[in-house]
DNA sequence: CGTTAAATTAGATAGATATCGAATTAACAC
DNA sequence: GTGTTAATTCGATATCTATCTAATTTAACG
């Protein structure tokens, strides 16, 4: 009954780095890879004294790196590889680096744009960059129903209610295919549909 | 042209780990890993300020964990997933781990050792614990020459200016293969054969 | 040019932590 | 038991560093 080890979450992952961020616990796991020994050969080894090797290795006992064989008074350290494999392969891949940004909200930077373009319920310009640009656009194009049809009369009137530049908003709007046209019809598309790149 | 990547050596390994020993760091590095990013829209992710993560940027572009393309004023960072790809390997085998501990110098320890067992030439007592016992034996081994062999008497008679006990001693020495005895006859063995196990 | 926006650099500060000596515990020897 | 040795825990200190504000660079735009 083997059971598969669960992908450390960040906070694991986090820990795994400051215990490895360290010289001497770095040099001890590169030690103990290589044979197990004893707390005071440790200390020797390391020019340390005892209490800040045992600091350390408790450390790297946390994480499960080190194994403790206690014999008599001496206490012997063993790495433990198995530990060091698991966690190595939480940083093999991007995707799985990736996934460890959960706890960051992406809507901080959308809702930071808006309420620096937006004042009184009115656009005051058109962001220049690409990137803000498009947060706008994604707020202004939510302002359309979606399975409704508009003629463009009304697209404008509608983007007017928030900056006077209706013709390239709108045009904005088509080109990052957030609203789609047909004999002067227009409508707005469905979210997945929209572009990144106009 | 492709060159075969070095393995990183100890203090780059340590860099490495000390850049991502941090919440804001990490957190950094994740993001990058779904896409690029401006610093601007990376502070308003992480509730930092500008500064801030351009610090940790750098840190990270140090070992060539980021990349940056600039944009007119804006600088859009990504992650470099080979350099992570690369140091990663570093740790995937305790071989490589251990291989960093070269600066370590293993007889620190038997220094030590001998400079606490041995007074005025003499060998103050037998440590009880095997490992320190080890160190002894392969000092005391050492003052016999190689090719040479001794009859028990002279094999006594040498030890024994060292420690009184010279049946116990003579006895761990053929313990630990460091001697051979054949018809009352010693002789030194190579140290390729000497055993950590009696 | 001067202005503005984005990024970096510099300097200051607060919080984290590596290291040590002293005190304590644990295990063994006598 | 008492004494001894190895390890740990505790408390103090000195160093490191993450973060901020302020100042400086860099590039675009009128």
């Amino acid at each position: 009954m083997s059971t598969v080890p669960s992908p450390p979450d960040f906070s694991t992952l986090l820990q795994f780095f400051k215990a490895l961020a360290n010289e001497s616990r770095l040099k001890l796991v590169g030690i103990l890879a290589q044979r197990e020994c004893s707390v005071e050969e440790l200390a020797a080894l390391l020019h340390l004294k005892e209490p800040t090797v045992s600091h350390h290795l408790a450390k790297l006992k946390e994480l499960n790196l080190v194994q403790m064989r206690p014999d008599g008074n001496t206490h012997f350290y063993q790495l433990n590889s198995e530990a060091l494999l698991a966690l190595n392969k939480a940083i093999l891949t991007q995707d799985q680096m990736a996934s460890l940004v959960n706890g960051v909200e992406a809507e901080v930077w959308d809702e930071k744009v808006l309420k620096s373009y937006l004042e009184a319920g009115r656009l005051k310009e058109i962001p220049a960059s690409r990137r803000k640009r498009l947060v706008i656009l994604k707020w202004l194009v939510r302002q359309f129903d979606e399975g409704i049809t508009y003629p463009e009369k009304a697209v404008n009137q509608l983007i007017q209610q928030y900056h006077p530049d209706s013709a390239t908003l709108r045009r904005e709007l088509i080109g990052y295919r957030m609203m789609q046209r047909d004999k002067g019809i227009y409508w707005r598309l469905p979210e997945p549909e929209w572009q990144e790149t106009a």
